[in-house]
DNA sequence: TAATTAAACAAACAGTTGTTTGGTAAGTCA
DNA sequence: TGACTTACCAAACAACTGTTTGTTTAATTA
């Protein structure tokens, strides 16, 4: 415990801060609007101090990538084991994609808000990272029992685009709750879909 | 004849060779990311001459946001028109809109790669634009006959979300086309929602 | 032929960008 | 106590940003 109380005042740094900064302009602004200088105004320090910390803006992106993509996935999972049948699972599932892209966390909604086009170096990492998230959502669509003619590649895409979407349009005042969106669009594809 | 020969002659300038390599370059890499100097080395012309056309770089995107949803407006009504069965009708529709998003012209692409929040000046113009179309897919939706519990509204953004969603996965040398996405797609919903 | 205009060029402007450098106060540890 | 490390500050850097200015050339018009 003093181990612990030493590291927690010799880590007393503004890291912290400083990747909650950046992740609320990222997810707001977008990448390429969002200075350091902004980032180190919001986050109580100067421009240059952001390099103690990452050693440029894209790595610093890449951080909050790799959080959002994590906590993203332990709130879906979350959401999802609590479930067996396929098809509910899939509309838990959808709804706390619905959360993450529009209410949940800055960093899970810089997933959705930053492209990997728009940090080049990056690119690969992350598309790898985005991946591990999606991934989950096509497990999901490989559990439903679907009519032969349907393309499970297709109706996943169906409903990440739609789900992706909704970054534009949903407001939290709004009277439509991220589960009854979802249950919504589930509830759109099911009869046609199901096997 | 003499009298459009010189206006051509005179009207020989590279307005259009302009708008072209604007298109091509807000359409590809996005509206922060492309340079006056980029726009002007790829029509073939000095940064500063770019001034003589346009007198900012948002009025230069404005310009081309406003084609591109002419230009789509009027593929997707040369889609629409020849058809009377509402289904079909959304069906062509929304290949229309794949095309626009992942095909067809750069202007037609400008529209769903560049967010009104890209261009804070004109973000109710370019609302305003994007809507024009919009309101088209709209009539097309309030056209079906659908069970009560359906949320028209919520059935369109679906839609859009996964047609807009395409230009980040759609590849033209890939196996499937525009029109048998859009008819997946709208499969996909037809049985669970029509009354 | 002379005056006017269209459509550019050439060069600079002030501001912003991500980043680097050198320094420093406070905390840790031998 | 003295060496070392953490976590910053202060100031500058070169490159790039959108834009402006004055000038030039060629075409049109009176």
């Amino acid at each position: 415990m003093s181990k612990s109380d030493r590291r927690d005042t010799r880590t007393n740094n503004r890291n912290e801060a400083l990747l909650d900064a950046a992740a609320t302009l990222f997810s707001t602004q977008g990448f390429r609007a969002t200075s350091m200088r902004d980032i180190a105004r919001a986050a109580g320090m100067l421009p240059g101090s952001i390099y103690y910390h990452y050693p440029s803006k894209d790595d610093l992106l890449l951080a909050i990538y790799e959080s959002g993509v994590t906590q993203i996935s332990e709130i879906f999972d979350a959401a999802v084991v609590a479930e067996h049948d396929p098809w509910v699972r899939l509309e838990t599932g959808t709804a706390a994609l619905i959360r993450a892209v529009t209410e949940e966390s800055a960093y899970t909604r810089v997933i959705f808000k930053v492209t990997p086009e728009d940090v080049p170096a990056y690119r690969e990492e992350l598309i790898a990272e985005r991946d591990r998230f999606e991934d989950r959502f096509k497990a999901l669509i490989e559990d439903l029992p679907l009519k032969r003619w349907v393309d499970p590649q297709l109706l996943r895409l169906l409903l990440l685009g739609a789900g992706n979407h909704a970054q534009l349009w949903f407001s939290s005042e709004g009277s439509r709750s991220a589960a009854e969106i979802s249950n919504q669009f589930c509830r759109f594809l099911r009869e046609s879909v199901e096997k």
